[in-house]
DNA sequence: CTGTTTTTGGTTGTGCACAACTAAATTGTG
DNA sequence: CACAATTTAGTTGTGCACAACCAAAAACAG
């Protein structure tokens, strides 16, 4: 273990490069479907939760309005959603699918399941690597606060 | 396990989640150094390997001259470092370190203790973890070629 | 009810990532 | 040698991330 360089050794490279390789195979499938990968998430949340507001999204993804706000422009001016101030709280934006938005669910169906196929591990792997994840970045998030 | 939203769900997101809060850890104690998480792994580099090209950098970290060109630039007009043309071979720019980049190692040297009290994870998890990812990007990258 | 505080979403500015392209230097081939 | 192909850095343009700041709406306190 000790050939391996000074940055393989560290967790948080093997993450940012991971996450980045990730997100490199995710590119030319979600480009079919016109996204990008963090658009992809927000789609995901909303054919869940159609209707929710800025703030939602960003409390899952983890992510605040300065990232959100031209990220959901974008996805409505490519006619995805629509963005409407709630009547009884002005200060909520909901965010709402249109139809080709809705649409466009049948075909991301197909996306994890090519995904898979690329990753390499086992079910059991995957099951165990995104536990391990889960309580590093909780461990790190609580830090911070 | 079904309770766990859409996005827990999938390792993606759940390295991509990890990757930024990692990073988010970083960032207050590297602004003591004045350096970005990016700026830190190039650092990293050429603290044990100074005077290595743009293209080796980009070899060890995954990136394209793109982002690096940029990066390198900063780090050079902050005093950290110097890039020159290598007379043998003009089209290669060896990155060397400056005398206040190489003694920034020193304050530097503190950094990955803090951060490892931080994620919470047991040495042999931190272990596995690191090869697991390792495994899984080394697959993914297979896949995108 | 009035003034303050909090919540919510937005804007601006900086720094990655990465695709697409360019230019210069080197290497390979007939 | 001539010249095509390759290697190496750099530039440009788009889209995240995130800090710092702002404005409007709502909730709260006296």
């Amino acid at each position: 273990m000790s050939e391996r360089s000074i940055l393989k050794r560290q967790v948080c490279f093997s993450l940012y490069a991971a996450s980045r390789a990730a997100t490199a195979v995710y590119r030319p499938l979600l480009q079919e479907l016109g996204l990008t990968y963090p658009q992809y998430l927000v789609m995901l949340l909303l054919w869940e939760r159609d209707g929710a507001s800025v703030r939602e999204l960003g409390e899952e993804l983890q992510l605040d309005s300065g990232t959100l706000s031209p990220l959901l422009k974008r996805l409505e001016s490519a006619g995805l959603l629509e963005r409407r101030r709630a009547p009884d709280d002005e200060r909520r934006v909901a965010v709402h699918l249109t139809a080709r938005g809705a649409a466009l669910r049948e075909q991301a169906a197909r996306v994890p399941a090519q995904i898979a196929a690329a990753a390499g591990l086992t079910r059991a792997e995957v099951e165990q690597l995104n536990s391990t994840l889960a309580r590093y970045t909780d461990a790190l998030q609580a830090h911070v606060k």
